[in-house]
Formats: structure tokens, sequence, C-alpha cells
DNA sequence: ACAATACTTAAGCACTTACTTGACTATGGG
DNA sequence: CCCATAGTCAAGTAAGTGCTTAAGTATTGT
């Protein structure tokens, strides 16, 4: 995945108001008005909101008469998952080594500089 | 994790200046300077960041002596993983359902309304 | 003592964000 | 045909963000 689509995925999700439209949808596909319902914001603010997740790719929508059904889209949920979890390995594998270093049991060879 | 900390954990992951940090300081910590290197900006501009990620929690630091050494913490990536992969597998475990309901094999009875 | 290093703090500025309201365009039921 | 429903579009605004420069404070090497 490009930086640029984990930057508007990231920045789509900092905001609680978008985040508990995921959460909504991640238990099933709703309308524009059903996402809107319980928000304590006008329709319009929502189909803002709306628009900045399907930018980022999280949501996609089909308009069949007049009512829009939103969708979680995972794969965007699954790109920032894995990135998290790559920084998050790399450091906890870095403290590991440093814990081999402390004990004196090094497989690699090679100390810092 | 309350929704306030995922809050800032988020906001501040969704910044391409930020990440660069958090990529960084993933192969070990650094000090301020080292972490403003290679960054295309001032110093007193990655100062800034800095406390957004400090803010987080994603990141501590401690000074000794006039360097500030700084390092990944990575209890934050891993709430926001979290997160992440609980709408991701929600939505997933959905499909399946809907998979399971059109295949015939509802093993939970109740249809959708 | 002096100067270089490593930050720190504050003020200011352009730009973006999260809303609002108001006017508008379908679509669908009685 | 009429009206409610469902959503769209366009301004406008207050607050927040990501930088900058400039001036300041400790700490360390000579």
């Amino acid at each position: 995945m490009l930086n640029h689509q984990l930057d508007r995925v990231l920045h789509a999700l900092a905001d609680p108001t978008r985040r508990a439209i995921v959460e909504r949808l991640a238990r099933g596909p709703a309308s524009v008005s059903e996402l809107a319902r319980p928000l304590p914001m006008s329709l319009a603010a929502v189909v803002q909101h709306l628009q900045v997740l399907e930018a980022s790719g999280l949501v996609n929508s089909t308009k069949v008469g007049r009512v829009r059904t939103c969708r979680l889209e995972p794969a965007g949920l699954r790109a920032a998952e894995d990135w998290l979890h790559g920084q998050r390995t790399a450091w906890e594998r870095g403290l590991d080594r440093l814990g081999d270093l402390l004990t004196g049991d090094d497989h690699q060879g090679g100390e810092p500089r």
C-alpha cells in the first residue's frame, strides 16, 4: 500500500465520529440516515464524514432509489493494522535482542555502535 | 483503553512525519537531533511532533545531560491495532454469516429483518 | 571563561477541519 | 398531484494543525 493511502485511512479513523460510523458499519451495512440518527449533528455533517471515509477506501456505498447504502471495506482497515503490527513487532524484536545481549546470549554477533 | 486515548494515538499516526519518526524509533531509541536530521523541517517542528507523540503515549523520552532520548512505547500501537482488528474481524464474521445464509448453512437461526 | 551543542519556548501565519444553515434535487406512497 | 423522505451542494465560520523564525536555557568540550 502507498504511504498516501495509509495517510488517508489513519486520518479518517482519527475522528471519533468517523470511528463510531465504522463501528456501526462493522455490524452490517446501513443507510446514511441510519448512520446519522444516533449522532449529535446534522445529516449534512454525517455526509461529509462519509465522504472522508469513502475517499480513504474504508467505506463504499451504492445508491438504489433514493437511499444510499454504506458498507465497510476491510482492506483499508487491514493495511493500517499491518503497518501498526510491523512497527510494534520490530520494536519488540529489538527489545528481545537487547535482552539477549544483556544475558550474554547474542546469536547474531556485532555489538551496537 | 479509553476512546479518548485511541483518539490521540490515531491522530498522532495520521501525520506522515510522525509515522516516519515512529518507524525510526521502531529500529531503536534516538535523540531529538537524530530524529530531526533526515526530516525536511526545523528542529523546533520536530520537537512539536514529538510532543504530540508523547501526549498520545506512543513515545516516551528521558533527558540525560543535554540530550533527550526517545523510545517507542508499544502499548499505544497495540491498542490501535486491537481496535482495527476488532472492527475488521467483526465485519468479516458478518460476511461469513451472510455466506452461510446464502448456502443454507445457518447454525444460529434467525433471519435478517 | 568561551563557544558550540542540544534542545526549549513563544509568537505568528497559511491552511485545513468539523461543523452549521439554507436552498436544492430526486424518489416513493396515498 | 402532493407531500414527506432521503440525500446533495454550497457558503460561511470558529477552532485546530503544521510549519516558521527568533530568542532563550542548560550542558559539554577546549
